[in-house]
DNA sequence: GTAGGGTTAG
């Protein structure tokens, strides 16, 4: 016999303060179902007046937009939300701001219409409805009804409100007019830790990042998690790792001094970004041991970020070994790995995990098949490629974005399917961009292939005049096939048009645990002749291998 | 109440 133990039987029906019985019960709710039998009991008590029940439904209500994640919840809420008659702005602004802070896509526009409503039923907004609703402009990058919104702040006397202005910079930032966030900024005269953070945000998030860096040295004592962990992730987004991990360090010295702030798992997530971008391998095994002694709880994000980091530095055993004991493991994490098994060129087994993957019932994403077809363009899969580029269309009705086709692109040109890779270019839907005529103009460079190559090459120099890279290939197509009158001609025209790499390339490599950064103008830190004895050392392995191809590149490259 | 995180081809 199954006992059913329902909270509704446990709600008293004659209690000397039954509203605030059923108020504190609310309170300590930890489920929907909970809720809706003490929704059920609102409705049907005889002994509530009808002010008590408006007042427990608004209870309810809020405890249902803050206290729960779900979707359903959510749901739930704005269904509770329609049979009020009257709403009161304390209900309109729990609902805004769970329609605002829960969903992560921005499908519908219900706080806008709430808002809408909540005016025209003669409500006026406060200080806590406005910030919420531009977070929701700021989601949707609706730069149009945010700047509605900013002349609701004028308008209802909250330009002085530090919440308000906060988001007003976070919104402005996020919809690209870094000027309008900046003036807000350096207009505001109660600036607090969030002001701070939200521009530098901004400013890392629209490429700014030395302005960033600027206001985080003038930001001292007041620095918090969020600070740290902002300016260090966005310059790994940024391509500055080399940086990103020196604040990390700063980070750990300065924890010594009277604000300890401590890493948490988002610094650890970014710190093992910055070492994959790297390929920081020992680093990257100081972070992993110091997450293991920080007691930080390990999660899905943290786990994928390992084998991330362990794959990108080469070592696929400790990546899969990692991946292997994840407990939980989303559409990320798969996706992680797989891209890892492609990257090295073990396509088969990024095949082999990706059915394990649908075995196991994840759903792939656009992101997955980017792996899988860039697994098949690293191992040489043609037919594997189209079939995977047809599958993912018709089983898992994913729109190939210009990502997929710049893979197809890659792999069908690698192969020196040129007709075929130009067909398909002709046919796509959107417009073709810089990676995937890259990928051709490559696979000329490959095959020889000088007169697509040169028709490529020169679109691209059309298209992108100052990047060198072009004007290179299309020099190396010319010299290759005898035509070295073209080839200083290029030069010229480079030399006309002042084409000239905007930054040293530059390589790193990671000696004991330290990252060397070295360009051809000079090392940093290791004598250019201690690299020139290794790069012998290994040409001369290579020509013992017979690889005498590989040997010759190396060589006519250097000199 | 406002601010921060993991997977992408070249």
């Amino acid at each position: 016999m199954v006992f059913y133990f329902s909270l509704y039987t446990m709600i008293p029906c004659q209690h000397p303060h039954l509203k605030n019985y059923i108020a504190r019960l609310i309170h300590s709710c930890k489920n929907i179902r909970q809720l809706n039998q003490i929704h059920s009991h609102i409705i049907v008590s005889p002994n509530l007046s009808a002010d008590d029940r408006s007042f427990l439904i608004s209870r309810l209500l809020f405890h249902i937009c803050t206290a729960s994640e779900s979707t359903a919840s959510l749901k739930y809420a704005n269904k509770i939300f329609d049979h009020i008659a009257k709403p009161s702005l304390y209900i309109y602004n729990a609902l805004i701001r769970a329609n605002a802070t829960k969903i992560k896509e921005p499908t519908s526009c219900v706080c806008l219409t709430l808002y809408k409503d909540m005016i025209g039923g003669g409500l006026v907004p406060d200080c806590v409805t406005l910030p919420f609703l531009l977070k929701e402009c700021s989601k949707r990058f609706d730069g149009y009804m945010g700047r509605a919104i900013h002349v609701h702040v004028v308008k209802f006397g909250y330009e002085g409100d530090v919440y308000v202005q906060n988001a007003l910079i976070h919104f402005y930032s996020e919809c690209g007019v870094l000027e309008d966030a900046g003036k807000l900024f350096d207009g505001m005269s109660n600036r607090d830790v969030v002001s701070w953070n939200s521009m530098i945000v901004g400013c890392l998030r629209n490429g700014k990042l030395d302005v960033a860096l600027e206001l985080f040295r003038e930001m001292k004592e007041r620095k918090n998690i969020i600070t740290w962990n902002s300016v260090i992730t966005g310059l790994v987004q940024g391509g500055r790792a080399k940086e990103a991990l020196d604040i990390f360090h700063e980070m750990q010295n300065s924890a010594d001094e009277k604000n300890v702030v401590r890493p948490d798992k988002v610094t650890v997530a970014s710190a093992l970004s910055a070492c994959a971008s790297l390929g920081a391998i020992d680093q990257g095994k100081w972070v992993h041991s110091f997450l293991e002694r920080s007691g930080i709880e390990y999660d899905m994000v943290i786990g994928t970020a390992l084998v991330d980091m362990y794959g990108k530095c080469g070592n696929i055993e400790r990546a899969l070994e990692v991946f292997n004991q994840m407990r939980c493991k989303d559409v990320l994490a798969w996706t992680a790995m797989i891209s890892v098994l492609a990257l090295h060129g073990y396509g088969k087994e990024a095949f082999e995990l990706f059915e394990e993957m649908k075995a196991v019932g994840v759903r792939p994403n656009a992101v997955t098949f980017v792996g899988l077809l860039s697994a098949c363009a690293h191992s040489g899969f043609v037919e594997k490629g189209r079939e995977c580029f047809d599958r993912m269309k018709r089983d898992y009705y994913i729109v190939p974005q210009v990502e997929h086709y710049a893979c197809m692109i890659d792999i069908l040109g690698r192969a020196g399917l040129f007709t075929e890779a130009e067909d398909l270019i002709s046919v796509m839907p959107m417009r073709p961009d810089v990676f995937v005529w890259g990928a051709l103009l490559g696979a000329c460079q490959l095959h020889g292939n000088v007169r697509l190559g040169e028709r490529v090459a020169k679109y691209l120099i059309d298209l992108e005049p100052h990047n060198h890279a072009f004007y290179i290939i299309l020099c190396d197509l010319y010299a290759k096939s005898g035509r070295f009158d073209d080839q200083k001609r290029i030069r010229s025209l480079m030399k006309g048009q002042n084409v000239r790499k905007t930054v040293p390339g530059s390589s790193m490599i990671e000696v004991d645990g330290v990252v060397h950064e070295f360009s051809v103008k000079g090392s940093f830190q290791i004598p250019i002749a201690a690299l020139e004895s290794v790069l012998l050392l290994l040409c001369n392995g290579m020509k013992i291998e017979g690889d005498t191809w590989l040997y010759h590149q190396v060589i006519t490259q250097d000199a």
